[in-house]
RNA sequence: GCGAACGUAGCUCAGUUGGUUAGAGCGUCGGAUUGUGGCUCCGAAGGUCGGUGGUUCGAAUCCACCCGUUCGUACCA
């Protein structure tokens, strides 16, 4: 019953952050992830699901030195008091799935999995609360062999759903790097893990904030439009000199591919110390040995001594083996190595990989968008071993299915097609339902959807109106007439349409039925599937 | 979380220095037209002016707080 009483009406709203999708989204979405899927599949990782909860400490998600979960993610406690959560991604899962059936499982452990995942932060557009990610993750593999594959099926998944070569790039950089020059700076120490956090989160923000932006926020810190003021790393001089040396060093440009070469799009240049460093392209195999060693000298001119740094060395090395795992691919346009991606702070133990659309669009509202990244990941080596047991070397990545959505939809690509609506079998007669029954029951054996008018019968119009809205393809139409001659008037509402493109006056178009034939009642099936395909080959 | 802007019908918006009964366009619904979509015409429904409290003879309008949206920033495990 509908409430009269105004004042206590429930009122129809949902929680912020959360989102109901209609038929053009979930039709549009499927069809991505079933892109997706299909190059998960042709690399030879199976399907693997795990439920939407787990037990909060699953997901390592409680906050230090307390026992309630951390903020950020939902949580409830279960009847015998242990705290539940809802998963924000799908690698804990994945971990904790492994590690529970771990002699089960055929090593190297390929899989992937899709789903919904949860995160309690503060939503905005194109941010939400609940949104799909599909993961792909290879567990049991120590080689970084299996990293690039991570970062060239990456590139992959990218294409499979319509975006084109050029319109992304897949950037690749190595923890170990990032930490090896940190500890060669001196924040090495687990009593700096909090200086480290706040120096990987400044280069993070490169993009947004650039070059001066980053470096105030090694040093003491920045203020920005609003006038709020973001505390810095409060690095030296050169220990700063140290961190940004990574985003200037020319050496990685000795990794970069030839500007000129056309089809990669790459970020702003950025000036520094008489270097102008034009995009962090990777092409060919690179001799790792020169740039480390370049590398060094470059640190050692701002007097930093790094030459016994066993990460860093590493660190190069693996990246250099991933250059020429994917050159020889021949992904070396779609993948490169950028120094500055970052990844998450916490499980990433070494390679990490981030895919980022370069094209920039406009909104409904006009206003230009730039969207980013859309899917990241990394090596994990420890996540499995954090339920007893030795580390499982894991590495996997995630794409962001909604905002990869968002994207296309702006590109156009997305639910362009709209899915035709079902042939509409009008009511002449409402004596004769079961008769129109019967038509739509044989339509719909034919492979063709269907359905009977369930409105008001009375106004005939209102049913032509109804089929028009439904983006019928046609309609089905039997008064007493057609049904004593053994016929059916079958209406085309696109060629009608286009017909009747001329004609104003109301009297005419009603008494012209444009688009509308006939044909015996047993040919039916025939001249709609015939009209059918006269649409689909418009 | 911090800062700012905004909040009037389903949508987009008007609403005078605080002054009768808050308007328009689009959309919705009904009718002209119960055997034919669009166009046109006629009519109707739809508002606690985001909420609460305050100032005032009087508040959509001024003030405070709250909620929501947007932008920036932080956080994003």
């Amino acid at each position: 019953m509908a409430s009269k009483d105004k004042k206590n009406r429930l009122k129809a709203r949902l929680p912020r952050g959360f989102a109901d999708r209609d038929a053009a989204d979930i039709r549009a979405i499927d069809k991505m992830m079933e892109a997706i899927r299909a190059v998960y599949d042709r690399y030879g990782f199976d399907p693997a699901e795990t439920p939407f909860i787990e037990y909060t400490d699953a997901l390592g998600k409680f906050l230090p030195d307390q026992d309630r979960p951390n903020e950020g993610v939902f949580s409830f406690q279960d009847d015998d008091e242990q705290w539940l959560s809802l998963r924000y991604d799908l690698t804990a899962p994945l971990a904790r799935q492994v590690a529970e059936n771990f002699q089960d499982l055929v090593k190297p452990y390929r899989s992937y999995r899709a789903g919904w995942v949860f995160r309690n932060e503060k939503p905005g557009p194109g941010r939400f609360r609940q949104f799909l990610q599909f993961d792909a993750d290879t567990v049991g593999a120590a080689s970084v062999a299996a990293d690039a594959e991570m970062a060239m099926m990456m590139a992959d998944v990218v294409e499979a759903v319509g975006i084109e070569r050029g319109d992304y790039v897949i950037r690749v950089n190595n923890r170990k790097v990032l930490d090896g020059v940190m500890e060669a700076i001196g924040i090495g120490g687990p009593e700096h893990l909090h200086t480290r956090l706040v120096v990987l989160r400044a280069i993070d923000k490169l993009d947004r904030l650039g070059v001066e932006g980053v470096r105030l926020l090694l040093g003491k810190g920045r203020k920005d439009e609003s006038g709020d003021f973001t505390p810095g790393a409060g690095l030296s001089q050169k220990q700063i000199s140290g961190v940004m040396a990574l985003l200037e060093f020319e050496a990685f440009a000795f990794f970069a591919r030839d500007a000129d070469d056309g089809g990669v799009v790459r970020r702003e240049p950025i000036q520094a110390a008489g270097v102008d460093h034009t995009g962090q392209i990777y092409t060919k195999p690179p001799d790792p040995n020169a740039a480390m060693l370049g590398f060094l000298g470059y640190l050692k001119d701002r007097g930093i001594d790094a030459s016994n740094n066993d990460s860093l060395n590493t660190g190069f090395s693996e990246l250099n083996e991933i250059a020429s795992l994917i050159a020889s691919a021949g992904y070396e346009r779609r993948v490169v190595i950028d120094p500055s991606v970052v990844r998450g702070l916490e499980y990433y133990t070494g390679p990490v990989f981030e895919a980022d659309l370069t094209f920039e669009t406009v909104n409904e509202k006009g206003q230009k968008v730039v969207f980013g990244s859309v899917g990241g990941g990394g090596r994990y080596d420890g996540l499995v071993g954090r339920f007893g047991g030795v580390d499982v070397p894991a590495t996997g990545f995630s794409i962001g299915v909604s905002r990869l959505a968002a994207a296309l939809k702006n590109l156009g690509k997305l639910g362009d097609e709209a899915e035709a609506g079902p042939v509409v079998v009008t009511v002449m007669d409402r004596e004769r339902i079961a008769d129109y029954q019967k038509l739509a029951t044989t339509l719909r054996e034919a492979g063709i959807r269907a359905e009977l008018y369930l409105g008001n019968p009375k106004n005939f119009g209102k049913q032509m109106q109804y089929a028009d809205r439904r983006d019928a393809p046609c309609v089905v139409i039997q008064g007493s007439d057609e049904r004593d001659r053994g016929v059916v008037q079958i209406k085309d509402l696109v060629e009608g349409k286009k017909k009747a493109a001329a004609i104003a006056d109301n009297v005419e178009w009603r008494e012209e039925r444009p688009g509308q034939f006939e044909v015996p009642e047993r040919e039916m099936v025939q001249a709609v599937s015939d009209l059918l395909k006269r649409q689909a080959g418009a």
